[in-house]
RNA sequence: GGUGCUAUCGUCUAGUGGCCUAGGACAACGGCCUCUCACGCCGUAAACCCCGGUUCGACUCCGGGUAGCACUACCA
């Protein structure tokens, strides 16, 4: 009998969606479509002091930038959040009453207590003694239902004294859990401490309360999360034993961590800040402490590359395939290849993926993306461009595309295109711009003038190198015995302004007649 | 400190006892192409953490070290 796959997202809104989840997000998706089952996305926001506003909005809409599909709880519809499913709320916060329930319990089958210690004075009891552990060996000693009896413990509550409830560990008990990444992990409850399970405070449970009775209530068939919950999946498989649950525990898989590209230790944002890349998938302006983050929409990569680079951190089909598109991945990804150790984050890597699949749009949609940049550096302001130069556009970057790989870049490699250069790159000069040079173009100036404006554009279906430009000008200079390259290399500085760029007749076909002499000639009153 | 997880080129990784003289990709370096800069193509350099054991044979299995990471909150 098995089990519909039920998978679920659950980031808590503190801040904007790390990448590190957008690939345990991706790992889940990806799980759940291959096997036909469904994605859940629930808001664990059991702590009220942490939350970030906008954080939840941010989450739902990066996902769905990315083009993680939610099936069920929180997700992104129209530019705003929306509900589906018949499990919810999805949000912690609003399950208040159905958390109320399970705490009585695990109260009542005497798996879990009472406890009135305060913060500070279990801050006093650690800085008294070393390792100190609210646990089998210390409970006794501290502040709880089990030593002041329950009726007491309910007549303090009623008396509106705060407390939190603890679930009671026994000790020396080998405990397994299996890992569907790692295999069997066996640790023992001695180690584990009495975990908080509610807090009254905020009248809210803590994570690994909230988190086994939403699995449960919401039949997840799979926990897919990060490494860092391993230590405390044993105290998860306690808790579904003290529910009653171990017949519909779900299966676990414990995902290897994205480590720093450079030393050790988890990928953080200040690692983004620091090594000048994005370590988020939008942009983010917290406004909880008013800093803003990078993200990777915004500094031009496509999603696909992103998803892409995200599924090789961890995972590999065993052959040389690099590209994958979502539904290859979908078709492929399988849990047991996915690596048990932790990587580092390449984000060289990450650039070559956004190269590769920008290399396989189409001029007209790269076009489309390009043109407020375009606008943008040409005209600040508000008024349209050209219609002509919105033409010209598939053209310009069909001709630098290929050097490129962000959108933004070929303003870089094509404003010459838009803009006649003012400026010579001194370094391009200083080898390319001759003694001879300003001779050559004055002479090179005639040579074009005199031919004819029907002639000047390579013909459709030609190369650079088969149009008429190209056959005077080569003529012009094997005749004058110029060398080749000192000619072009001036020429290529005036139009370019610089010695770089795609082939000169492609420039000059995108330019005219008209504008390339102009170049020329203004080239030559300024460098002399 | 305790507990757990992990360990192949700089990085992501392939490798499930003989196909390994350890493969691919990114990055690096060199060459080709060429009017330039790129792209592209070709090539070079680059790794099995250490010590034992098992075995005819170990990158692969076992044990022990070592190292890295994670967890050790009324955070998730």
């Amino acid at each position: 009998m098995a089990r519909k796959v039920r998978v679920r997202f659950a980031p808590s809104p503190t801040g904007a969606l790390h990448i590190g989840g957008v690939r345990t997000a991706l790992y889940n998706y990806l799980f759940a479509r291959q096997h036909g089952g469904d994605m859940l996305l629930r808001i664990e926001d059991t702590d009220s002091t942490r939350f970030v506003p906008g954080a939840e909005e941010y989450i739902l809409e990066a996902l769905d930038w990315l083009g993680i599909g939610i099936d069920e709880g929180l997700r992104w519809e129209n530019g705003k959040i929306a509900q589906v499913g018949n499990h919810g709320p999805y949000r912690q916060s609003e399950r208040r009453e159905i958390y109320h329930q399970y705490v009585d319990q695990l109260i009542q089958s005497n798996h879990a207590y009472y406890a009135f210690d305060t913060p500070e004075q279990l801050d006093a009891k650690r800085a008294e003694i070393p390792n100190f552990q609210y646990d089998a060996r210390t409970r006794m000693q501290m502040d709880n239902s089990l030593v002041i009896g329950i009726e007491e413990a309910k007549r303090r509550i009623a008396a509106g004294e705060k407390y939190v409830v603890r679930f009671l560990i026994e000790p020396n008990e080998d405990i397994t859990v299996h890992d569907l990444i790692r295999g069997d992990v066996t640790i023992n409850s001695s180690i584990l401490d009495d975990k908080v399970l509610y807090k009254s405070a905020d009248d809210l449970p803590t994570y690994h309360l909230a988190n086994i009775v939403d699995d449960h209530l919401m039949e997840v068939s799979h926990v897919i999360r990060g490494e860092e919950w391993l230590p405390s999946a044993p105290l998860h498989v306690l808790l579904y034993r003290a529910f009653g649950w171990t017949d519909t525990m779900p299966e676990f898989a414990h995902l290897p961590l994205l480590l720093k590209p450079d030393g050790n230790g988890k990928l953080s944002k200040r690692d983004g800040d620091r090594l000048g890349f994005p370590v988020f998938p939008l942009e983010f302006h917290n406004q909880k402490d008013g800093s803003v983050s990078s993200g990777y929409r915004e500094s031009g990569y496509f999603p696909e590359a992103v998803i892409n680079f995200l599924a090789l951190l961890g995972w590999h089909n065993s052959t040389d395939q690099e590209m994958f598109s979502m539904d290859e991945l979908i078709q492929q990804f399988s849990l047991d290849r996915v690596s048990k150790s932790g990587a580092k984050f390449d984000y060289e890597k990450g650039k070559w993926f956004n190269h590769q699949y920008l290399q396989l749009k189409s001029n007209e949609e790269l076009a489309t993306i390009f043109m407020p940049i375009l606008q943008f550096h040409l005209s600040p302001a508000t008024c349209p461009l050209p219609p002509a130069t919105c033409n010209l556009l598939p053209k310009v970057i069909g001709l630098v595309k290929d050097r490129v790989n962000f959108v933004p870049e070929l303003w870089e490699q094509a404003n010459f295109f838009f803009v006649a250069p003012t400026e010579y790159d001194e370094k391009s000069l200083a080898k390319r711009w001759k003694e001879d040079s300003p001779r050559h173009m004055t002479e090179l100036l005639a040579v074009l003038e005199g031919i004819d404006e029907n002639d000047w554009t390579t013909p459709a279906g030609k190369t650079a190198e088969e149009g008429v430009l190209n056959t005077v000008v080569m003529n012009w200079i094997a005749e004058h015995e110029y060398g080749v390259g000192i000619v072009m290399n001036a020429f290529r500085i005036c139009l370019v302004g610089a010695a770089r760029g795609p082939h000169i007749w492609n420039i000059t076909d995108i330019l005219g007649k008209d504008e390339t002499l102009r170049r020329v000639c203004q080239a030559l009153s300024v460098l002399k």
